[in-house]
DNA sequence: CTCACGATCAGCT
DNA sequence: GCTGATCGTGAGG
């Protein structure tokens, strides 16, 4: 049950060498591999984020061009930018495009599919008692990769993944092919500064059948905020 | 150097 | 649904 042996064979570059919203659908439904042996953990992508890069989207890290944290996705498509958010937090993304303009996808959630066990014992490391550490404890493994910041603890992704290459199958982490979604809905993306232009832009797509889609505060689900549609708008 | 601000999460109400 | 935690990051002096 745990580790599987089959080849996960990574998507090749050219996947990731496509507009930025178009990957971020692309992506649901793909595998994102952590871990080699006893180790490895497969996740099924269910959710995420595109964000526009240099000029084009006020959200987006590389809006004002490239910057240290940041340079990641101003290379080559189909590496990881790996950053941390309220200094506690980590996220992982997908750059993409390739053409130096510091766009990516961020991942935000996903269903644990091999190396379960593992995920969770991350997490577990993490949590005081509560009601988390129950429901994880209690077998709801939807909730081990339910956000960035989470689905990033379970799978040992860390700042040092920065720059790792997404198309290369090793240690690190890395996208292999999965099954294509039934269905594809959009929204706003989540927890971006209200005054930004680009706020109600429905660059978030995620798989409405999916029970491992994130609920954060303010735009998070299906249920709340401005009805998901089947194609992104501006 | 200082300072303001989060692409979040866990725990409560 | 609401709030505090807690610090990396980038901009400015």
């Amino acid at each position: 049950m745990s580790g599987g042996t089959g080849v996960l064979e990574p998507l090749p570059r050219g996947f990731f060498e496509r507009p930025v919203v178009e990957l971020a659908a692309a992506l649901l439904g793909q595998r994102l591999v952590r871990g080699r042996g006893r180790a490895r953990r497969v996740a099924r992508i269910v959710e995420t984020e595109a964000y526009g890069g240099q000029g084009v989207d006020p959200s987006a890290h590389g809006f004002a061009g490239p910057t240290e944290r940041c340079r990641v996705m101003f290379g080559p498509a189909g590496r990881a930018y790996v950053y941390a958010t309220q200094g506690r937090c980590v996220c992982m993304n997908v750059s993409t495009e390739g053409d130096g303009r510091g766009r990516a996808v961020l991942i935000r959630a996903a269903e644990p599919l091999e190396g379960v066990a593992l995920m969770r014992a991350r997490r577990l490391a993490r949590l005081g008692e509560g009601p988390t550490r129950r429901l994880l404890e209690g077998g709801g493994d939807h909730e081990l990769l339910r956000g960035p910041g989470k689905l990033c603890v379970a799978l040992d992704v860390t700042r040092a993944d920065d720059g790792a290459d997404v198309t290369a199958a090793g240690d690190g982490p890395y996208l292999a092919a999965g099954e294509p979604v039934a269905r594809v809905l959009w929204t706003p993306r989540v927890g971006l500064n209200p005054r930004s232009a680009s706020v109600g832009w429905r660059w978030r797509a995620f798989d409405p059948d999916s029970r491992a889609v994130s609920a954060t505060r303010g735009a998070g689900r299906a249920s709340r905020g401005p009805r998901p549609r089947r194609c992104p708008a501006g």
